[in-house]
DNA sequence: AATGAATGAGAGTTCATTCAT
DNA sequence: GATGAATGAACTCTCATTCAT
């Protein structure tokens, strides 16, 4: 843009143009950049002091922009909400989906997926409050999130039985099941991740796979 | 009472005391009873406005006393929160503890228990929304209502285990399976009992025993 | 009371009349006697948390009586105030006088009523509290407790001069000069007692005597 | 202003930030407006009603603004009050400095003075509760007053005694003397400007002088 | 005379949202 | 698009006082 300040008169113009269609950009990119600086700054308001105690203004002072710019990127404290578990859910979704890559049985996607949700947790701890304080406080987001991710499991589990796995579970199980996979995947995170942690995650993790084997295979094995 | 006062001195003195006692209790039992109200009311309205909405004015308003009370009875509102899902908590409970009595198998245990749970939800609609949204917004609560649950559903299938049922469960398994147990429950309860009823508690009531049975006895039958 | 129970019946009736007669004035006494423990406590109480924080029900509560028998015994709380400096003050001057018994001139006076005054604070450290504050917070009371004060003062002032003291201050300055002094006493003590004791009692007396023999004198010795 | 915008980039840019500055200081300008016009008003109001019956509400009625904009400029209610009497302090201070120029002596000085500050008062009638009050309501505001006007006072007499005046007094009795002089003032004060005025100005201040001239010069004149 | 549960007006404070600059 | 001072509804909590027992 600045370098443009010396180009001929006429080209000025074009350049004016020009400029104005680069700053238009730079605008646009400028302007994603702001909104991503306030859902990033709201993840660790949140995460910190819960949905509650989030306000604009801490959120806009750790985002280091002024009050008022929270309303030119969002309509409402709620909108932010909104948007916020699904954005950053999205993101710890990529982290779980790399690890499972490659996995050759259901139980091994469970395996590593778990292990990916709560390696994903112990390097970003604001997640575990955004997510489990969206039930209630966000109920959109979390059903947005929620939708995201079984819609996933879901399939996933399908190309399971496809491939002859898990063959006692009908398909019209597939959801109800996954809904408690999720549930208590949940909450054994928050009992792991939060203040007294007195269990070790490898137990839970063990634990968690010799229920979920039975559910899969009609077989408990010694994991 | 009165005319006691007129009884000689010894039986006076007595009857004084009496009648005095008497009046304590009866105050007692009053203020008990306004207690009793505020909690009730409480548990409507966070029922239907949630934790957050539940402001104390319309918790007084709905108990039918003046604001001040809640204030004799109730440090503040956040000790409030930490009384209601133990109190209403341990209600729910005697109504699912009466439905699992004579049950004859831990899957038995599991599927009148899990029935009455429902059973009690569809009767006291206010009581799913006290109890899921505690988590994040009563931790307190959440926390010694679990505790509350948890040790007797632990006791409960360590019978079972003496009975010679779980055999592949070890002892020290039987804490992570109940968690993952109740947070299953509680979120099958809030997808059946939440605005969009789309599923029938009887196919998931048949989803959930059929994992369980799993776990419990590594085996899929078709219940 | 008690020991007439056993006496003869007819005689019993008599007893009853002594009784109830000794009752009143039993009666009389004890109501005295919760009377004084409610002002007892108030002075405590204004004394450690000022009359702003002096909530009625703390008062009752360290007086060892329920809170509605206060006001069998005062109309409100700014009655209670009404009465707190005047009777409290009352015995402060009591300590005061019997230590100025005997002194010789009008600076002599000044001296050993200003170390009584010291004194007294120093064995009843509430008293300061309850006189400063009640410049602002019980006006009538400081009033009525000046007024006392200073009629003695000024009786006093006025009999060193009939003694050929004093020469040079007019009868008319004599009250200007009382509330100088007693507010400067006053000032001084706060200096004093409140936490951030620099000063000596002793070098703070020695100026104010200073000060004043000056006034009286019309000569600044070396005391 | 905004035909700034079409000038040549650099010199737009300075236009820029000048019109980015120049709005910044209107705001800045107009918030310690908005800033004066509060505690203007809660010197009014204290005036009235004493520090007790302040009330936000009613300071910011008066002041014409909306309740939630004290909070803007004041964390709390304390804090507004401790700095209440420093500012309206310095004002009565700056009247007082302005009539005492030009003293010849140290005597001079406490009659102007005095005199000053009592033309203060009955021109700014509230500000003596708002200083006599503060001893007990706000005693960080009287502590940081005090030490304001005792140190410039403290400071004068030095100067009194350095041309040869106050010769009996030594220098580190100056700290005492000022502090009985201030409390004498104020208490005078509070004597004359209060519901019952029964004596006159000039004569206390005669008396007071009387006072003063004997301690400063070991003398009583006849004034 | 004593009790203490109940009352409710009123206080200080917060914060999502608006809008002139 | 960015700014941040201003707004005011709504909240929790206090406590002097009343009155049935």
């Amino acid at each position: 843009m600045y370098m443009l300040k010396r180009m001929p008169k006429k080209a000025g113009l074009v350049a004016f143009h020009i400029s104005r269609h680069v700053g238009r950009i730079d605008r646009k990119k400028k302007s994603e950049l702001t909104r991503r600086a306030i859902v990033d700054a709201a993840e660790l308001v949140v995460g910190e002091f819960g949905y509650q105690g989030a306000s604009i203004s801490e959120i806009t002072r750790r985002a280091g922009v002024a009050l008022g710019t929270f309303y030119r990127h969002f309509e409402s404290r709620e909108s932010l909400f909104d948007h916020l578990l699904p954005e950053a859910g999205e993101r710890m979704l990529e982290h779980v989906r790399i690890a499972v890559k490659g996995a050759q049985s259901a139980l091994e996607v469970e395996r590593s997926g778990l292990e990916a949700f709560f390696d994903y947790l112990s390097r970003h701890p604001y997640f575990l409050r955004v997510l489990s304080e969206a039930q209630s406080l966000a109920p959109t987001a979390y059903e947005a999130h929620l939708k995201n991710v079984s819609r996933r499991y879901i399939r996933s589990l399908r190309r399971s039985k496809k491939r002859g796995e898990l063959k006692r579970l009908r398909d019209d199980e597939l959801e109800t099941v996954v809904y408690i996979l999720m549930s208590a995947r949940e909450y054994l995170a928050s009992r792991l991740y939060r203040s007294g942690k007195k269990v070790s995650p490898g137990s839970v993790i063990q634990t968690y796979l010799k229920f979920v084997q039975a559910a899969f295979t009609g077989d408990i094995g010694s994991p």
